[in-house]
DNA sequence: GGCAGATATCTCGATCATCGAGTGAATGCA
DNA sequence: TGCATTCACTCGATGATCGAGATATCTGCC
């Protein structure tokens, strides 16, 4: 709506475009997710446990329900789905036995990609007739959205039973 | 993974990030329902009825239950919480007495902007440093992007009861 | 005109993810 | 040693969703 007079129809088009899109990729995921059994609380939290088994980092249920923004009921109840289903395992930790962590499993790896290679494959396909100059643009372009969204809200601090 | 040897690493890059700005907006827009105490469904709802109205067309709580995937059971509390809230109302039809037909109030076209509004400022904010070109770019690789999920999965038909 | 089947919406009981509040054990600080 | 804090978990409740079926209305056919 507001702008200053220049050209307001690439950004607000623009702007509708990644709207879209994320309309569509959160109905598709959710959608794969269920077909394989998943819900997109699971989905999301295998998602943050293997980028960070992938950098190193160990992650307790504290750590999980926060980046979450779950309570810390409903992370119990989260990562206890996630073992009846083998998709992760609690490790006690051995300096303080009040810790545990949090990892997922070879398998919680390959039903990732079961879920979500289809769906890179159909856009890789269809994505690969850019050139790489606008595939570049659009990654920044991505980037910056992205980012904008995320230091849209600060989580802020939060006590023991945290949300809300 | 899979290429033919030429660029690689743009494609990839591109998915991995139409990925995380899918994952950043969801997490977003998720958090931006619930200060409002719209859940996600009743804010996709309210999504499909608005645009709807605004091509003039009318939707039955049957046309809302197929578009997200619910049962009639669900779907009739949704249009129930939605009426509650007065996001929305039920018109019975003059021409058939079984139809209902479902349209979302002025308040909910204005806390649809309150939730939409503050996301998409800080957005445009931040694109508005982009060329025209580089917008244009951008629009068409997500519309490619959207396209290629969109036509991932056809819902197919649906009895009364309708999904999993 | 009247009845059989189709269709649209809603009701009922159950399941499950989440929440708020609180418990018990382990830790660290005074 | 004593006490507040931290961590994971348990319990009861709430609410969105589901499957099955009830109810009302419409349509086609005799």
């Amino acid at each position: 709506m507001s702008h200053s007079g220049q050209e307001p129809s690439e950004l607000f088009q623009l702007i509708q475009a990644l709207r879209r899109y994320a309309e569509v990729a959160d109905r598709t995921i959710d959608a794969a997710g269920h077909r394989s059994g998943l819900h997109r609380t699971d989905l999301r939290a295998l998602t943050i446990l293997m980028q960070r088994q992938a950098a190193g980092l160990n992650t307790s249920p504290t750590d999980l329900g926060r980046m979450l923004s779950l309570t810390s009921a409903s992370t119990t109840a989260l990562v206890d789905r996630l073992v009846a289903n083998g998709h992760a395992q609690r490790t006690p930790s051995t300096t303080d036995r009040r810790r545990v962590s949090i990892s997922h499993t070879d398998t919680a790896a390959l039903d990732g990609r079961k879920i979500f290679m289809p769906m890179a494959r159909s856009m890789a396909d269809r994505l690969s007739e850019f050139t790489p100059e606008q595939m570049e643009t659009a990654i920044e372009v991505l980037a910056a959205a992205t980012e904008a969204l995320d230091t849209f809200e600060t989580p802020g601090p939060s006590p023991t039973n945290a949300p809300s």
